[in-house]
DNA sequence: CTGGACCTTCCAGTGCAGGGGAAGGTCAAG
DNA sequence: CTTGACCTTCCCCTGCACTGGAAGGTCCAG
Protein backbone atom coordinates (compact mmCIF):
# COMPACT_ATOMS: atom_id res chain seq x y z
CA UNK A 1 0.00 0.00 0.00
CA UNK A 2 1.72 3.40 -1.01
CA UNK A 3 1.47 6.44 1.45
CA UNK A 4 -1.46 8.30 0.10
CA UNK A 5 -3.41 5.39 0.18
CA UNK A 6 -2.59 4.43 3.89
CA UNK A 7 -3.22 8.07 4.82
CA UNK A 8 -6.99 7.97 3.20
CA UNK A 9 -7.52 4.77 5.27
CA UNK A 10 -6.12 6.39 8.74
CA UNK A 11 -7.90 9.80 8.06
CA UNK A 12 -4.56 11.72 7.73
CA UNK A 13 -2.13 12.89 5.17
CA UNK A 14 0.83 11.42 3.26
CA UNK A 15 2.99 14.89 5.08
CA UNK A 16 1.54 13.84 8.10
CA UNK A 17 2.87 10.19 7.97
CA UNK A 18 6.53 10.97 6.85
CA UNK A 19 6.29 13.38 9.65
CA UNK A 20 5.59 10.10 12.38
CA UNK A 21 8.20 8.30 10.63
CA UNK A 22 10.47 10.88 11.36
CA UNK A 23 9.51 11.03 14.78
CA UNK A 24 10.17 7.35 15.34
CA UNK A 25 6.27 6.52 15.49
CA UNK A 26 6.26 4.71 12.47
CA UNK A 27 8.84 2.06 11.51
CA UNK A 28 11.03 3.08 8.34
CA UNK A 29 8.72 1.96 5.63
CA UNK A 30 9.68 -0.57 3.38
CA UNK A 31 10.63 0.54 -0.32
CA UNK A 32 9.31 -0.19 -3.67
CA UNK A 33 12.41 -1.23 -5.85
CA UNK A 34 11.54 3.18 -6.63
CA UNK A 35 11.78 4.28 -4.04
CA UNK A 36 7.90 4.68 -3.05
CA UNK A 37 7.03 3.72 0.81
CA UNK A 38 5.29 0.67 1.31
CA UNK A 39 3.33 -0.25 3.47
CA UNK A 40 1.49 -3.76 5.17
CA UNK A 41 -2.52 -2.95 6.10
CA UNK A 42 -1.61 -3.52 9.85
CA UNK A 43 0.25 -0.18 9.79
CA UNK A 44 -3.36 1.69 10.32
CA UNK A 45 -3.52 0.37 13.18
CA UNK A 46 -0.74 1.68 14.42
CA UNK A 47 -1.51 5.13 13.39
CA UNK A 48 -5.12 4.82 15.15
CA UNK A 49 -3.19 4.02 18.23
CA UNK A 50 -1.41 7.24 17.72
CA UNK A 51 -4.53 9.06 17.30
CA UNK A 52 -5.94 7.27 20.31
CA UNK A 53 -3.34 8.40 22.11
CA UNK A 54 -4.16 12.20 21.19
CA UNK A 55 -7.12 11.51 21.98
CA UNK A 56 -6.37 11.13 25.55
CA UNK A 57 -4.23 14.32 25.29
CA UNK A 58 -0.78 12.30 25.19
CA UNK A 59 1.99 14.18 23.23
CA UNK A 60 3.50 12.44 20.57
CA UNK A 61 6.68 12.12 22.21
CA UNK A 62 4.63 9.93 24.74
CA UNK A 63 2.70 8.14 22.54
CA UNK A 64 6.37 6.69 20.62
CA UNK A 65 7.49 6.10 24.36
CA UNK A 66 4.26 3.52 24.85
CA UNK A 67 5.06 2.11 20.99
CA UNK A 68 8.81 1.83 22.30
CA UNK A 69 7.82 -0.38 24.81
CA UNK A 70 5.46 -2.69 22.71
CA UNK A 71 8.30 -2.57 20.05
CA UNK A 72 10.94 -3.79 22.77
CA UNK A 73 8.30 -6.75 23.34
CA UNK A 74 6.98 -5.53 26.47
CA UNK A 75 3.58 -4.54 27.30
CA UNK A 76 3.29 -1.12 28.11
CA UNK A 77 -0.03 -1.22 30.10
CA UNK A 78 1.98 -0.01 33.97
CA UNK A 79 3.56 2.91 31.71
CA UNK A 80 0.11 3.60 30.11
CA UNK A 81 -1.52 3.86 33.46
CA UNK A 82 1.23 6.22 34.70
CA UNK A 83 0.97 8.53 31.52
CA UNK A 84 -2.93 8.35 32.30
CA UNK A 85 -2.29 9.51 35.79
CA UNK A 86 0.25 12.72 34.87
CA UNK A 87 -1.84 13.65 32.14
CA UNK A 88 -5.30 13.81 34.48
CA UNK A 89 -3.27 15.49 36.96
CA UNK A 90 -2.13 18.70 34.66
CA UNK A 91 -5.51 18.54 33.24
CA UNK A 92 -7.28 19.00 36.79
CA UNK A 93 -4.55 22.01 37.04
CA UNK A 94 -5.30 23.12 33.76
CA UNK A 95 -9.19 23.27 34.71
CA UNK A 96 -8.49 25.02 38.26
CA UNK A 97 -6.29 27.85 36.26
CA UNK A 98 -9.24 27.60 33.67
CA UNK A 99 -11.64 28.39 36.25
CA UNK A 100 -10.14 30.72 38.54
CA UNK A 101 -9.15 32.82 34.97
CA UNK A 102 -12.80 32.84 34.53
CA UNK A 103 -13.84 33.73 37.48
CA UNK A 104 -11.25 36.74 37.34
CA UNK A 105 -12.15 37.52 33.85
CA UNK A 106 -16.19 37.37 35.14
CA UNK A 107 -15.73 39.79 37.62
CA UNK A 108 -13.33 42.69 35.21
CA UNK A 109 -16.47 41.89 32.89
CA UNK A 110 -19.28 42.58 35.43
CA UNK A 111 -17.61 46.02 36.82
CA UNK A 112 -17.45 46.76 32.75
CA UNK A 113 -20.99 45.99 31.98
CA UNK A 114 -21.65 49.92 31.87
CA UNK A 115 -18.47 51.53 30.45
CA UNK A 116 -18.16 55.26 31.57
CA UNK A 117 -15.47 56.25 28.72
CA UNK A 118 -14.86 59.71 31.22
CA UNK A 119 -13.85 57.44 34.14
CA UNK A 120 -11.23 56.47 32.58
CA UNK A 121 -8.15 58.20 32.50
CA UNK A 122 -5.24 58.18 30.13
CA UNK A 123 -2.72 56.97 32.59
CA UNK A 124 -4.14 53.73 33.23
CA UNK A 125 -5.36 53.07 29.67
CA UNK A 126 -8.56 51.32 30.86
CA UNK A 127 -10.21 50.96 34.30
CA UNK A 128 -11.65 48.11 33.49
CA UNK A 129 -8.68 46.25 33.55
CA UNK B 1 15.48 55.73 33.07
CA UNK B 2 17.50 53.75 31.07
CA UNK B 3 15.97 50.12 30.15
CA UNK B 4 17.15 48.06 32.53
CA UNK B 5 15.70 49.92 35.62
CA UNK B 6 12.35 50.65 33.83
CA UNK B 7 12.33 46.49 33.48
CA UNK B 8 12.99 46.01 37.31
CA UNK B 9 10.65 48.61 38.64
CA UNK B 10 7.77 46.61 36.04
CA UNK B 11 9.30 43.44 37.08
CA UNK B 12 10.41 42.69 33.64
CA UNK B 13 13.23 41.96 31.55
CA UNK B 14 15.23 44.32 28.81
CA UNK B 15 15.24 42.01 26.59
CA UNK B 16 10.66 41.66 26.96
CA UNK B 17 10.75 45.87 26.34
CA UNK B 18 12.75 45.72 23.22
CA UNK B 19 9.96 42.83 22.39
CA UNK B 20 7.39 45.34 23.08
CA UNK B 21 8.46 47.87 21.43
CA UNK B 22 8.74 46.17 18.59
CA UNK B 23 5.20 44.36 18.56
CA UNK B 24 4.26 48.17 19.28
CA UNK B 25 2.93 47.94 22.72
CA UNK B 26 5.22 50.53 23.92
CA UNK B 27 6.23 53.30 21.46
CA UNK B 28 9.38 53.89 20.15
CA UNK B 29 11.57 55.09 22.96
CA UNK B 30 13.27 58.45 23.36
CA UNK B 31 17.42 57.92 23.05
CA UNK B 32 19.88 59.74 24.80
CA UNK B 33 23.08 61.11 22.53
CA UNK B 34 24.62 57.81 22.73
CA UNK B 35 21.48 55.64 21.52
CA UNK B 36 20.35 54.66 25.06
CA UNK B 37 16.89 54.08 25.13
CA UNK B 38 15.57 56.67 27.69
CA UNK B 39 11.83 56.27 29.60
CA UNK B 40 9.65 58.27 31.43
CA UNK B 41 8.64 57.06 34.51
CA UNK B 42 4.93 57.04 33.22
CA UNK B 43 5.88 54.27 30.67
CA UNK B 44 6.19 51.71 33.71
CA UNK B 45 1.76 52.22 33.99
CA UNK B 46 1.85 50.83 30.12
CA UNK B 47 3.83 47.91 31.25
CA UNK B 48 1.47 47.59 34.65
CA UNK B 49 -0.97 47.47 31.72
CA UNK B 50 0.47 45.11 29.53
CA UNK B 51 0.37 42.87 32.32
CA UNK B 52 -2.87 43.53 33.59
CA UNK B 53 -3.80 42.59 29.99
CA UNK B 54 -2.17 39.19 30.01
CA UNK B 55 -3.25 38.62 33.53
CA UNK B 56 -7.12 38.36 32.21
CA UNK B 57 -5.92 35.72 29.40
CA UNK B 58 -5.72 38.59 26.84
CA UNK B 59 -2.79 38.02 23.95
CA UNK B 60 -0.09 40.64 23.15
CA UNK B 61 -2.13 41.33 20.25
CA UNK B 62 -5.52 41.98 21.56
CA UNK B 63 -3.86 44.28 24.41
CA UNK B 64 -1.75 46.20 21.59
CA UNK B 65 -5.48 46.86 20.10
CA UNK B 66 -6.48 48.59 23.17
CA UNK B 67 -3.81 50.48 23.21
CA UNK B 68 -3.82 52.15 20.04
CA UNK B 69 -7.50 52.79 20.73
CA UNK B 70 -5.94 54.61 23.69
CA UNK B 71 -3.02 56.09 22.02
CA UNK B 72 -5.70 57.22 18.94
CA UNK B 73 -7.39 59.50 21.93
CA UNK B 74 -10.79 57.30 22.05
CA UNK B 75 -11.72 55.44 25.41
CA UNK B 76 -11.31 51.31 24.69
CA UNK B 77 -13.85 50.71 27.22
CA UNK B 78 -16.12 49.03 24.97
CA UNK B 79 -13.88 47.21 22.90
CA UNK B 80 -12.66 46.14 25.98
CA UNK B 81 -15.61 44.56 26.63
CA UNK B 82 -16.16 42.60 23.59
CA UNK B 83 -12.40 41.69 24.35
CA UNK B 84 -13.60 40.20 27.54
CA UNK B 85 -16.39 38.59 26.60
CA UNK B 86 -14.84 36.66 23.52
CA UNK B 87 -12.27 35.81 25.92
CA UNK B 88 -15.05 34.15 28.48
CA UNK B 89 -16.59 32.40 25.78
CA UNK B 90 -13.14 30.48 24.51
CA UNK B 91 -12.29 29.84 28.73
CA UNK B 92 -15.58 28.31 28.76
CA UNK B 93 -15.11 26.30 25.75
CA UNK B 94 -11.72 24.43 26.91
CA UNK B 95 -13.27 24.41 30.15
CA UNK B 96 -15.58 22.06 28.30
CA UNK B 97 -13.44 20.45 26.27
CA UNK B 98 -10.85 20.18 29.23
CA UNK B 99 -13.74 18.44 31.22
CA UNK B 100 -14.51 16.43 28.83
CA UNK B 101 -11.47 15.09 28.48
CA UNK B 102 -10.88 14.56 31.82
CA UNK B 103 -13.93 12.26 32.10
CA UNK B 104 -12.65 10.33 29.01
CA UNK B 105 -9.02 10.04 31.03
CA UNK B 106 -10.54 9.10 33.98
CA UNK B 107 -12.30 6.36 32.43
CA UNK B 108 -9.81 5.15 30.67
CA UNK B 109 -7.64 5.21 33.62
CA UNK B 110 -10.14 2.89 35.88
CA UNK B 111 -10.39 -0.01 33.09
CA UNK B 112 -6.57 0.03 33.43
CA UNK B 113 -6.27 -0.03 37.26
CA UNK B 114 -5.91 -3.56 37.59
CA UNK B 115 -2.96 -4.26 34.32
CA UNK B 116 -3.45 -7.48 32.52
CA UNK B 117 -0.27 -7.34 29.86
CA UNK B 118 -1.15 -10.66 28.66
CA UNK B 119 -4.67 -9.72 27.33
CA UNK B 120 -2.85 -6.79 25.53
CA UNK B 121 -2.32 -7.72 22.18
CA UNK B 122 0.97 -6.28 20.70
CA UNK B 123 -1.32 -5.62 17.53
CA UNK B 124 -3.42 -2.80 19.25
CA UNK B 125 -0.22 -1.64 21.37
CA UNK B 126 -2.34 -1.08 24.87
CA UNK B 127 -5.82 -2.62 25.30
CA UNK B 128 -6.08 0.21 28.03
CA UNK B 129 -6.03 2.92 25.04
C1' DC C 1 43.16 53.87 31.56
C1' DT C 2 41.07 49.78 32.63
C1' DG C 3 37.47 46.72 34.19
C1' DG C 4 32.86 45.65 34.65
C1' DA C 5 28.15 46.77 34.26
C1' DC C 6 25.23 48.34 31.21
C1' DC C 7 23.57 49.30 26.58
C1' DT C 8 22.97 48.56 21.21
C1' DT C 9 21.59 45.55 17.03
C1' DC C 10 20.91 41.25 14.78
C1' DC C 11 20.26 36.35 14.31
C1' DA C 12 18.50 32.16 15.95
C1' DG C 13 15.97 29.02 18.81
C1' DT C 14 12.23 27.32 22.11
C1' DG C 15 7.69 23.76 22.08
C1' DC C 16 4.09 21.41 19.48
C1' DA C 17 2.33 19.10 15.39
C1' DG C 18 2.41 19.43 11.44
C1' DG C 19 1.60 22.50 6.53
C1' DG C 20 3.40 24.77 2.08
C1' DG C 21 5.70 24.48 -1.79
C1' DA C 22 9.84 23.66 -4.92
C1' DA C 23 12.33 20.49 -7.88
C1' DG C 24 12.36 16.30 -9.61
C1' DG C 25 11.22 10.95 -10.24
C1' DT C 26 7.49 7.17 -11.36
C1' DC C 27 3.46 4.98 -12.97
C1' DA C 28 -0.82 3.87 -15.49
C1' DA C 29 -4.16 5.32 -18.91
C1' DG C 30 -5.23 7.09 -23.35
C1' DC D 1 4.44 9.44 -26.03
C1' DT D 2 2.30 12.46 -23.21
C1' DT D 3 -0.55 13.83 -19.46
C1' DG D 4 -1.83 13.88 -14.80
C1' DA D 5 -1.79 11.77 -10.41
C1' DC D 6 1.16 10.26 -7.29
C1' DC D 7 5.61 9.84 -5.06
C1' DT D 8 10.51 11.46 -3.33
C1' DT D 9 13.60 14.78 -0.53
C1' DC D 10 14.51 19.34 1.03
C1' DC D 11 13.88 23.42 3.52
C1' DC D 12 11.13 26.96 5.43
C1' DC D 13 6.77 28.64 7.86
C1' DT D 14 2.93 28.79 11.29
C1' DG D 15 1.45 30.88 16.46
C1' DC D 16 2.82 32.74 20.95
C1' DA D 17 5.80 35.25 23.94
C1' DC D 18 9.71 35.46 24.68
C1' DT D 19 15.02 33.93 25.60
C1' DG D 20 20.02 33.25 24.41
C1' DG D 21 24.02 34.71 22.58
C1' DA D 22 27.44 37.19 19.61
C1' DA D 23 29.78 41.41 18.48
C1' DG D 24 30.42 45.77 19.59
C1' DG D 25 29.55 50.63 21.92
C1' DT D 26 29.09 53.55 26.49
C1' DC D 27 29.51 54.97 31.13
C1' DC D 28 31.39 55.32 35.69
C1' DA D 29 34.42 54.02 39.62
C1' DG D 30 38.96 53.10 41.08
Amino acid sequence: MRIGELAERAGTTAKTLRFYEEQGLLPPAERTPSGYRDYAPETAARIDFVHRGQAAGLTLAQIRQILDIRDGGAAPCEHVRDLLDARLAEIEQQIAQLTALRDTIAELRHDAAQPDPDSCSADQVCRYL
